[in-house]
DNA sequence: CATGCGCTTTTGTGATCACAGACCGGTGCC
DNA sequence: GGCACCGGTCTGTGATCACAAAAGCGCATG
Protein backbone atom coordinates (compact mmCIF):
# COMPACT_ATOMS: atom_id res chain seq x y z
CA UNK A 1 0.00 0.00 0.00
CA UNK A 2 1.61 3.79 -1.01
CA UNK A 3 1.06 5.79 1.83
CA UNK A 4 2.65 8.58 -0.07
CA UNK A 5 2.68 11.65 2.78
CA UNK A 6 2.30 11.07 6.51
CA UNK A 7 0.18 13.91 7.74
CA UNK A 8 0.48 14.02 11.09
CA UNK A 9 -3.00 16.39 11.15
CA UNK A 10 -5.72 17.12 13.33
CA UNK A 11 -8.15 15.55 10.85
CA UNK A 12 -10.98 13.64 12.35
CA UNK A 13 -9.06 10.50 12.34
CA UNK A 14 -9.95 7.14 11.96
CA UNK A 15 -9.62 4.46 9.15
CA UNK A 16 -10.30 6.09 5.12
CA UNK A 17 -13.48 4.36 4.95
CA UNK A 18 -14.81 5.89 7.55
CA UNK A 19 -13.72 9.39 7.45
CA UNK A 20 -15.26 8.89 3.92
CA UNK A 21 -18.42 7.05 5.02
CA UNK A 22 -18.93 9.95 7.63
CA UNK A 23 -18.64 12.94 4.70
CA UNK A 24 -21.03 11.22 2.81
CA UNK A 25 -23.45 10.88 5.65
CA UNK A 26 -23.67 14.23 6.99
CA UNK A 27 -23.87 15.72 3.19
CA UNK A 28 -26.74 13.10 2.70
CA UNK A 29 -28.95 13.97 6.25
CA UNK A 30 -28.40 17.63 5.28
CA UNK A 31 -30.10 16.91 2.22
CA UNK A 32 -26.78 18.34 0.04
CA UNK A 33 -28.09 14.84 -2.20
CA UNK A 34 -30.38 15.90 -4.45
CA UNK A 35 -32.84 12.57 -5.20
CA UNK A 36 -31.94 10.65 -7.47
CA UNK A 37 -28.90 11.63 -8.46
CA UNK A 38 -26.63 8.90 -9.55
CA UNK A 39 -23.44 8.31 -7.70
CA UNK A 40 -20.86 5.91 -8.77
CA UNK A 41 -18.04 4.65 -6.47
CA UNK A 42 -14.83 5.60 -8.65
CA UNK A 43 -16.45 9.17 -9.11
CA UNK A 44 -16.81 8.94 -4.93
CA UNK A 45 -12.89 7.49 -5.16
CA UNK A 46 -11.38 10.32 -6.94
CA UNK A 47 -13.78 12.80 -5.26
CA UNK A 48 -11.72 11.97 -1.68
CA UNK A 49 -9.24 11.26 -3.22
CA UNK A 50 -8.98 7.61 -2.43
CA UNK A 51 -8.95 4.28 -3.94
CA UNK A 52 -11.86 2.49 -4.36
CA UNK A 53 -11.82 -0.06 -1.60
CA UNK A 54 -12.76 2.22 1.00
CA UNK A 55 -15.23 4.43 -0.88
CA UNK A 56 -17.08 1.03 -1.81
CA UNK A 57 -17.08 0.13 2.08
CA UNK A 58 -18.75 3.95 2.55
CA UNK A 59 -21.57 3.16 0.05
CA UNK A 60 -21.98 -0.32 1.35
CA UNK A 61 -22.43 0.97 4.70
CA UNK A 62 -25.05 3.84 3.72
CA UNK A 63 -27.05 1.44 1.38
CA UNK A 64 -27.23 -0.70 4.56
CA UNK A 65 -28.71 2.11 6.51
CA UNK A 66 -31.00 2.40 3.51
CA UNK A 67 -29.48 6.16 2.83
CA UNK A 68 -28.41 5.01 -0.70
CA UNK A 69 -30.59 2.52 -2.81
CA UNK A 70 -28.22 0.26 -5.40
CA UNK A 71 -30.13 -0.56 -8.50
CA UNK A 72 -29.74 -4.49 -9.48
CA UNK A 73 -27.18 -3.55 -12.06
CA UNK A 74 -25.27 -2.04 -8.66
CA UNK A 75 -25.81 1.59 -9.67
CA UNK A 76 -26.06 4.05 -6.42
CA UNK A 77 -28.57 6.62 -6.35
CA UNK A 78 -29.93 8.44 -3.36
CA UNK A 79 -33.27 6.85 -2.91
CA UNK A 80 -36.47 9.30 -4.53
CA UNK A 81 -38.96 7.96 -1.59
CA UNK A 82 -42.75 7.42 -2.98
CA UNK A 83 -44.88 9.50 -0.64
CA UNK A 84 -46.44 6.15 1.38
CA UNK A 85 -42.71 6.19 2.38
CA UNK A 86 -42.49 9.33 3.43
CA UNK A 87 -45.51 8.74 5.61
CA UNK A 88 -44.21 5.47 6.79
CA UNK A 89 -40.65 7.05 7.92
CA UNK A 90 -42.74 10.35 9.38
CA UNK A 91 -44.72 7.45 11.52
CA UNK A 92 -41.73 6.07 12.68
CA UNK A 93 -40.63 9.36 13.74
CA UNK A 94 -43.83 10.05 15.46
CA UNK A 95 -43.42 7.05 17.53
CA UNK A 96 -39.94 6.99 18.35
CA UNK A 97 -39.04 10.69 18.89
CA UNK A 98 -41.70 11.63 21.70
CA UNK A 99 -40.50 8.67 23.56
CA UNK A 100 -37.13 10.23 23.34
CA UNK A 101 -38.05 13.59 24.80
CA UNK A 102 -39.99 11.76 27.29
CA UNK A 103 -36.59 9.75 28.33
CA UNK A 104 -34.63 13.16 28.25
CA UNK A 105 -36.98 15.23 30.11
CA UNK A 106 -36.22 14.08 33.75
CA UNK A 107 -32.73 14.35 33.14
CA UNK A 108 -32.48 17.97 30.96
CA UNK A 109 -31.29 20.75 33.33
CA UNK A 110 -30.97 24.54 32.54
CA UNK A 111 -28.01 24.69 29.87
CA UNK A 112 -29.67 21.94 28.33
CA UNK A 113 -33.07 24.17 28.08
CA UNK A 114 -30.74 27.06 26.96
CA UNK A 115 -28.49 25.23 24.39
CA UNK A 116 -32.29 24.04 22.88
CA UNK A 117 -33.63 27.48 22.49
CA UNK A 118 -30.14 29.25 21.18
CA UNK A 119 -30.63 26.16 18.80
CA UNK A 120 -34.40 27.14 18.16
CA UNK A 121 -32.76 31.40 17.30
CA UNK A 122 -30.71 29.51 14.94
CA UNK A 123 -33.33 27.86 13.50
CA UNK A 124 -35.69 30.99 13.11
CA UNK A 125 -32.66 32.88 11.37
CA UNK A 126 -32.38 30.23 9.04
CA UNK A 127 -36.11 30.08 7.82
CA UNK A 128 -35.53 33.86 7.28
CA UNK A 129 -32.74 33.92 5.33
CA UNK A 130 -34.40 30.75 3.41
CA UNK A 131 -31.49 28.63 3.79
CA UNK A 132 -33.01 25.04 3.04
CA UNK A 133 -29.50 23.22 4.47
CA UNK A 134 -29.29 25.23 7.56
CA UNK A 135 -32.41 24.60 8.27
CA UNK A 136 -32.30 21.35 8.26
CA UNK A 137 -29.38 21.25 9.87
CA UNK A 138 -30.20 22.95 12.83
CA UNK A 139 -33.45 21.19 13.19
CA UNK A 140 -31.53 18.12 12.90
CA UNK A 141 -29.38 19.28 15.80
CA UNK A 142 -32.22 20.36 18.08
CA UNK A 143 -33.19 17.31 18.26
CA UNK A 144 -30.41 15.26 18.68
CA UNK A 145 -29.34 18.09 21.02
CA UNK A 146 -32.31 17.03 23.47
CA UNK A 147 -32.58 13.31 22.55
CA UNK A 148 -29.04 12.71 23.38
CA UNK A 149 -30.12 13.38 27.08
CA UNK A 150 -32.34 10.29 26.93
CA UNK A 151 -29.22 7.96 27.40
CA UNK A 152 -30.95 5.68 24.64
CA UNK A 153 -28.43 5.36 21.72
CA UNK A 154 -29.97 2.74 20.08
CA UNK A 155 -33.07 4.18 19.80
CA UNK A 156 -31.28 7.54 18.84
CA UNK A 157 -29.28 5.32 16.36
CA UNK A 158 -32.96 4.48 14.74
CA UNK A 159 -34.06 7.65 14.40
CA UNK A 160 -31.03 9.25 13.05
CA UNK A 161 -31.33 6.60 10.57
CA UNK A 162 -34.69 7.82 10.01
CA UNK A 163 -33.12 11.10 9.05
CA UNK A 164 -30.85 10.11 6.86
CA UNK A 165 -33.16 8.39 4.58
CA UNK A 166 -35.59 11.52 4.99
CA UNK A 167 -32.56 13.70 3.97
CA UNK A 168 -32.11 14.20 0.29
CA UNK A 169 -36.42 14.33 0.21
CA UNK A 170 -36.21 16.71 2.65
CA UNK A 171 -34.74 19.59 1.11
CA UNK A 172 -36.39 18.72 -2.15
CA UNK A 173 -39.86 19.42 0.28
CA UNK A 174 -38.18 22.53 1.97
CA UNK A 175 -38.38 24.46 -1.78
CA UNK A 176 -41.96 23.98 -1.45
CA UNK A 177 -42.18 25.36 1.83
CA UNK A 178 -42.39 28.96 2.51
CA UNK A 179 -42.04 29.31 6.38
CA UNK A 180 -42.09 25.99 8.19
CA UNK A 181 -43.69 26.14 12.24
CA UNK A 182 -41.00 23.97 13.47
CA UNK A 183 -39.54 26.72 15.66
CA UNK A 184 -43.20 27.52 16.96
CA UNK A 185 -43.32 23.85 18.37
CA UNK A 186 -39.98 24.27 19.71
CA UNK A 187 -40.63 26.39 21.94
CA UNK A 188 -43.87 25.04 23.30
CA UNK A 189 -41.47 21.82 23.68
CA UNK A 190 -38.84 23.99 25.36
CA UNK A 191 -42.18 25.58 27.73
CA UNK A 192 -42.81 22.12 28.03
CA UNK A 193 -39.54 20.66 29.04
CA UNK A 194 -39.60 23.70 31.95
CA UNK A 195 -42.62 22.75 33.75
CA UNK A 196 -41.99 19.18 33.34
CA UNK A 197 -45.09 18.39 31.62
CA UNK A 198 -44.32 15.01 29.98
CA UNK A 199 -47.37 14.62 27.91
CA UNK A 200 -47.15 18.04 26.72
CA UNK A 201 -43.74 17.34 25.53
CA UNK A 202 -44.46 14.81 23.74
CA UNK A 203 -47.57 16.33 22.13
CA UNK A 204 -45.11 19.06 20.86
CA UNK A 205 -42.43 16.73 19.62
CA UNK A 206 -45.34 14.38 17.81
CA UNK A 207 -46.66 17.57 16.05
CA UNK A 208 -42.97 18.94 15.51
CA UNK A 209 -42.35 15.59 13.64
CA UNK A 210 -45.76 15.34 12.40
CA UNK A 211 -45.80 18.69 10.72
CA UNK A 212 -43.76 18.42 7.84
CA UNK A 213 -46.31 15.85 6.16
CA UNK A 214 -49.44 18.20 5.70
CA UNK A 215 -47.41 19.79 2.85
CA UNK A 216 -47.13 16.59 1.03
CA UNK A 217 -50.66 16.26 0.53
CA UNK A 218 -51.23 20.10 -0.09
CA UNK B 1 -10.45 -12.79 -11.24
CA UNK B 2 -10.36 -16.25 -11.07
CA UNK B 3 -13.77 -17.95 -11.82
CA UNK B 4 -13.38 -21.60 -11.56
CA UNK B 5 -16.47 -23.28 -12.37
CA UNK B 6 -19.65 -21.21 -13.75
CA UNK B 7 -22.38 -22.91 -11.50
CA UNK B 8 -25.77 -22.55 -12.97
CA UNK B 9 -26.80 -23.70 -9.80
CA UNK B 10 -30.25 -22.99 -8.04
CA UNK B 11 -28.15 -21.03 -5.51
CA UNK B 12 -30.06 -17.51 -3.69
CA UNK B 13 -28.49 -15.55 -6.94
CA UNK B 14 -26.64 -12.64 -6.02
CA UNK B 15 -23.35 -11.19 -5.56
CA UNK B 16 -20.98 -12.89 -3.63
CA UNK B 17 -20.63 -10.16 -0.87
CA UNK B 18 -24.53 -10.44 -0.75
CA UNK B 19 -24.93 -13.74 -0.13
CA UNK B 20 -22.16 -14.03 2.66
CA UNK B 21 -24.18 -11.28 3.99
CA UNK B 22 -27.59 -12.90 4.26
CA UNK B 23 -26.00 -16.08 5.46
CA UNK B 24 -23.93 -14.34 8.49
CA UNK B 25 -27.18 -12.23 9.13
CA UNK B 26 -29.72 -14.99 9.17
CA UNK B 27 -27.05 -16.68 11.53
CA UNK B 28 -27.20 -13.75 14.15
CA UNK B 29 -31.02 -13.28 14.01
CA UNK B 30 -31.43 -17.06 14.92
CA UNK B 31 -29.38 -16.78 17.44
CA UNK B 32 -26.60 -19.34 16.45
CA UNK B 33 -23.53 -16.69 17.83
CA UNK B 34 -22.78 -16.41 20.76
CA UNK B 35 -22.52 -13.10 22.06
CA UNK B 36 -19.04 -11.54 22.60
CA UNK B 37 -18.03 -14.49 19.95
CA UNK B 38 -14.85 -13.50 17.81
CA UNK B 39 -14.94 -13.57 14.21
CA UNK B 40 -12.12 -12.47 11.49
CA UNK B 41 -12.26 -11.66 8.35
CA UNK B 42 -10.30 -14.15 6.78
CA UNK B 43 -12.01 -16.28 8.72
CA UNK B 44 -14.98 -15.97 7.00
CA UNK B 45 -13.72 -15.54 3.83
CA UNK B 46 -12.28 -18.85 3.97
CA UNK B 47 -15.38 -20.61 5.71
CA UNK B 48 -17.29 -19.33 2.82
CA UNK B 49 -14.83 -19.69 0.23
CA UNK B 50 -14.34 -16.20 -1.17
CA UNK B 51 -11.93 -13.92 -0.74
CA UNK B 52 -11.53 -11.48 1.61
CA UNK B 53 -13.49 -8.62 -0.59
CA UNK B 54 -16.87 -9.80 -0.35
CA UNK B 55 -16.35 -11.17 3.13
CA UNK B 56 -15.39 -7.43 4.44
CA UNK B 57 -18.16 -5.64 2.96
CA UNK B 58 -20.18 -8.28 4.41
CA UNK B 59 -18.91 -7.53 7.91
CA UNK B 60 -19.08 -3.97 7.33
CA UNK B 61 -23.18 -4.10 6.58
CA UNK B 62 -23.84 -5.83 9.41
CA UNK B 63 -21.76 -3.82 11.96
CA UNK B 64 -23.70 -0.90 10.07
CA UNK B 65 -27.05 -2.49 11.17
CA UNK B 66 -25.31 -2.75 14.66
CA UNK B 67 -25.47 -6.77 14.15
CA UNK B 68 -21.65 -7.25 14.85
CA UNK B 69 -19.65 -4.76 17.01
CA UNK B 70 -16.37 -3.24 15.85
CA UNK B 71 -13.51 -2.52 18.36
CA UNK B 72 -11.02 0.60 17.79
CA UNK B 73 -8.39 -1.84 16.38
CA UNK B 74 -10.43 -3.69 14.42
CA UNK B 75 -11.43 -6.74 16.21
CA UNK B 76 -15.21 -8.08 15.18
CA UNK B 77 -17.03 -9.47 17.47
CA UNK B 78 -21.03 -10.22 18.07
CA UNK B 79 -22.10 -7.55 20.36
CA UNK B 80 -22.69 -8.83 23.97
CA UNK B 81 -25.48 -6.35 25.52
CA UNK B 82 -26.11 -4.50 28.72
CA UNK B 83 -29.68 -4.69 30.52
CA UNK B 84 -30.03 -1.60 29.73
CA UNK B 85 -29.47 -1.26 26.28
CA UNK B 86 -31.56 -5.03 25.79
CA UNK B 87 -34.25 -2.97 27.59
CA UNK B 88 -34.05 0.00 24.86
CA UNK B 89 -34.37 -2.69 22.33
CA UNK B 90 -37.29 -4.13 23.73
CA UNK B 91 -39.11 -0.66 24.04
CA UNK B 92 -38.13 0.20 20.29
CA UNK B 93 -39.89 -3.37 19.49
CA UNK B 94 -43.17 -2.68 21.50
CA UNK B 95 -43.49 0.97 20.42
CA UNK B 96 -42.79 0.16 16.38
CA UNK B 97 -44.31 -3.77 16.75
CA UNK B 98 -48.15 -2.83 17.72
CA UNK B 99 -48.51 -0.34 15.43
CA UNK B 100 -47.48 -2.86 12.48
CA UNK B 101 -49.66 -5.46 13.47
CA UNK B 102 -52.36 -2.41 13.72
CA UNK B 103 -51.77 -1.60 9.94
CA UNK B 104 -51.26 -5.17 9.20
CA UNK B 105 -55.00 -6.38 10.68
CA UNK B 106 -57.51 -4.51 8.11
CA UNK B 107 -55.54 -6.57 5.02
CA UNK B 108 -55.28 -10.03 6.91
CA UNK B 109 -57.28 -12.55 5.52
CA UNK B 110 -58.25 -15.72 6.40
CA UNK B 111 -55.36 -17.72 4.76
CA UNK B 112 -53.02 -15.68 6.89
CA UNK B 113 -54.82 -15.89 10.31
CA UNK B 114 -54.05 -20.13 9.40
CA UNK B 115 -50.43 -19.36 8.42
CA UNK B 116 -50.12 -17.66 11.80
CA UNK B 117 -51.76 -20.48 14.00
CA UNK B 118 -49.62 -23.04 11.91
CA UNK B 119 -46.02 -21.36 12.63
CA UNK B 120 -47.86 -20.85 16.06
CA UNK B 121 -48.03 -24.52 16.53
CA UNK B 122 -44.28 -24.99 15.50
CA UNK B 123 -43.60 -22.44 18.19
CA UNK B 124 -45.23 -24.72 20.28
CA UNK B 125 -43.44 -27.65 19.50
CA UNK B 126 -40.00 -25.89 19.82
CA UNK B 127 -41.15 -25.32 22.91
CA UNK B 128 -41.57 -28.57 23.85
CA UNK B 129 -38.67 -30.30 22.21
CA UNK B 130 -36.01 -26.83 23.72
CA UNK B 131 -35.04 -26.09 21.15
CA UNK B 132 -33.63 -22.39 20.99
CA UNK B 133 -32.63 -21.63 17.29
CA UNK B 134 -35.79 -23.09 16.05
CA UNK B 135 -38.19 -20.93 18.28
CA UNK B 136 -36.49 -18.09 17.65
CA UNK B 137 -37.07 -18.89 14.11
CA UNK B 138 -39.74 -19.59 14.29
CA UNK B 139 -41.13 -16.83 16.40
CA UNK B 140 -39.50 -14.68 14.21
CA UNK B 141 -41.50 -15.79 11.23
CA UNK B 142 -44.91 -15.11 12.78
CA UNK B 143 -44.19 -12.01 13.49
CA UNK B 144 -42.99 -11.44 10.44
CA UNK B 145 -45.41 -12.93 8.16
CA UNK B 146 -48.14 -10.36 9.91
CA UNK B 147 -45.90 -7.42 10.04
CA UNK B 148 -45.51 -8.16 5.80
CA UNK B 149 -49.19 -7.63 5.48
CA UNK B 150 -48.55 -4.21 6.82
CA UNK B 151 -46.99 -2.73 3.47
CA UNK B 152 -44.63 -0.78 5.71
CA UNK B 153 -41.07 -2.12 4.28
CA UNK B 154 -39.38 0.98 6.22
CA UNK B 155 -40.90 -0.03 9.52
CA UNK B 156 -40.51 -3.66 9.12
CA UNK B 157 -36.47 -3.08 7.97
CA UNK B 158 -36.04 -1.40 11.25
CA UNK B 159 -37.65 -3.96 13.39
CA UNK B 160 -35.80 -6.15 11.84
CA UNK B 161 -32.59 -4.38 12.37
CA UNK B 162 -33.91 -4.86 16.06
CA UNK B 163 -34.34 -8.46 16.06
CA UNK B 164 -30.49 -8.46 14.34
CA UNK B 165 -29.11 -7.22 17.72
CA UNK B 166 -31.28 -9.02 19.84
CA UNK B 167 -30.23 -12.07 18.37
CA UNK B 168 -26.86 -13.25 19.64
CA UNK B 169 -28.35 -12.26 23.05
CA UNK B 170 -31.55 -13.85 22.73
CA UNK B 171 -30.34 -17.66 22.67
CA UNK B 172 -28.23 -17.14 25.78
CA UNK B 173 -31.21 -15.70 27.27
CA UNK B 174 -33.61 -18.35 26.44
CA UNK B 175 -31.06 -21.15 28.25
CA UNK B 176 -32.63 -19.67 31.44
CA UNK B 177 -36.28 -19.44 30.08
CA UNK B 178 -38.34 -22.36 31.06
CA UNK B 179 -41.66 -22.37 28.87
CA UNK B 180 -42.11 -18.96 27.53
CA UNK B 181 -46.08 -18.26 26.73
CA UNK B 182 -45.28 -16.81 23.96
CA UNK B 183 -47.73 -18.92 22.13
CA UNK B 184 -50.01 -18.12 24.77
CA UNK B 185 -50.12 -14.31 23.75
CA UNK B 186 -49.82 -15.21 19.90
CA UNK B 187 -52.94 -17.24 20.33
CA UNK B 188 -54.69 -13.94 21.93
CA UNK B 189 -53.52 -11.98 19.13
CA UNK B 190 -54.33 -14.58 16.54
CA UNK B 191 -57.99 -14.23 17.95
CA UNK B 192 -58.11 -10.42 18.00
CA UNK B 193 -57.02 -10.42 14.57
CA UNK B 194 -60.26 -12.66 13.62
CA UNK B 195 -62.52 -10.64 15.24
CA UNK B 196 -61.03 -7.21 14.13
CA UNK B 197 -60.16 -6.19 17.31
CA UNK B 198 -57.29 -3.56 17.17
CA UNK B 199 -56.77 -2.51 21.07
CA UNK B 200 -56.62 -6.01 21.62
CA UNK B 201 -54.03 -6.98 19.04
CA UNK B 202 -52.06 -3.92 19.77
CA UNK B 203 -52.05 -5.06 23.67
CA UNK B 204 -50.98 -8.71 22.48
CA UNK B 205 -48.34 -7.56 20.49
CA UNK B 206 -47.09 -5.59 23.20
CA UNK B 207 -47.15 -8.06 25.79
CA UNK B 208 -45.53 -11.11 23.55
CA UNK B 209 -42.69 -8.13 22.90
CA UNK B 210 -42.17 -7.19 26.54
CA UNK B 211 -42.37 -10.66 28.19
CA UNK B 212 -39.39 -11.35 27.45
CA UNK B 213 -38.24 -8.75 29.25
CA UNK B 214 -39.23 -9.60 32.55
CA UNK B 215 -36.62 -12.55 32.73
CA UNK B 216 -33.83 -10.41 32.75
CA UNK B 217 -34.10 -9.04 36.80
CA UNK B 218 -35.39 -12.33 37.68
C1' DC C 1 -36.63 11.15 -39.14
C1' DA C 2 -37.00 7.44 -36.01
C1' DT C 3 -35.13 3.02 -34.55
C1' DG C 4 -32.35 -0.82 -33.92
C1' DC C 5 -27.56 -2.56 -33.69
C1' DG C 6 -22.76 -3.01 -32.66
C1' DC C 7 -18.83 -0.93 -30.50
C1' DT C 8 -16.47 1.66 -26.99
C1' DT C 9 -16.37 3.29 -22.46
C1' DT C 10 -17.74 3.13 -17.94
C1' DT C 11 -18.78 0.72 -13.70
C1' DG C 12 -19.32 -2.71 -10.12
C1' DT C 13 -17.20 -6.99 -8.41
C1' DG C 14 -13.87 -9.94 -6.57
C1' DA C 15 -9.02 -11.51 -6.02
C1' DT C 16 -4.47 -10.46 -4.65
C1' DC C 17 -0.80 -8.05 -2.54
C1' DA C 18 1.93 -4.83 0.57
C1' DC C 19 1.97 -2.84 4.83
C1' DA C 20 1.19 -1.43 9.69
C1' DG C 21 -0.42 -2.40 13.90
C1' DA C 22 -2.33 -5.67 17.26
C1' DC C 23 -1.97 -10.02 19.41
C1' DC C 24 0.45 -13.84 21.54
C1' DG C 25 3.93 -16.56 22.44
C1' DG C 26 8.39 -17.46 24.89
C1' DT C 27 12.50 -15.84 27.14
C1' DG C 28 15.35 -13.39 30.07
C1' DC C 29 15.79 -10.27 33.89
C1' DC C 30 14.83 -8.72 38.52
C1' DG D 1 8.21 -16.94 40.75
C1' DG D 2 6.38 -12.84 38.51
C1' DC D 3 6.83 -9.38 35.03
C1' DA D 4 8.59 -6.82 31.29
C1' DC D 5 10.41 -7.12 26.79
C1' DC D 6 10.78 -8.94 22.17
C1' DG D 7 10.08 -11.73 18.30
C1' DG D 8 6.95 -14.01 14.96
C1' DT D 9 2.28 -14.41 13.44
C1' DC D 10 -2.23 -12.88 12.64
C1' DT D 11 -5.52 -9.38 11.13
C1' DG D 12 -7.53 -5.27 9.24
C1' DT D 13 -6.74 -1.75 5.70
C1' DG D 14 -6.11 0.16 1.33
C1' DA D 15 -4.33 -0.01 -3.50
C1' DT D 16 -4.33 -2.27 -7.79
C1' DC D 17 -5.70 -5.30 -11.36
C1' DA D 18 -8.62 -8.47 -14.35
C1' DC D 19 -13.01 -9.33 -15.85
C1' DA D 20 -17.99 -9.18 -17.05
C1' DA D 21 -21.81 -6.68 -17.69
C1' DA D 22 -24.23 -2.56 -18.28
C1' DA D 23 -24.65 2.08 -20.21
C1' DG D 24 -23.87 5.46 -23.51
C1' DC D 25 -23.34 6.51 -28.42
C1' DG D 26 -22.77 6.91 -33.11
C1' DC D 27 -23.93 4.86 -37.36
C1' DA D 28 -26.41 2.59 -40.67
C1' DT D 29 -30.88 1.10 -42.03
C1' DG D 30 -35.92 1.07 -42.86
Amino acid sequence: MIRPERIPSTEPTGPTHERVFRALRTRIMHGEITPGQAMTIRGIADEFDVSMTPAREAVRRLTAEGALSMSSTGRVTAPLLSTERIEELASIRALLEPELAARAQPRAHLALIERLQNINTTIEQTIVKNDAVGYIRANLEFHRTLYLRAQAPAMLAMVETVWLQMGPTMSALYARLQRPNAAGNHRTAIAALRVGDEPGLKLAIRADVTQGLRMLSA
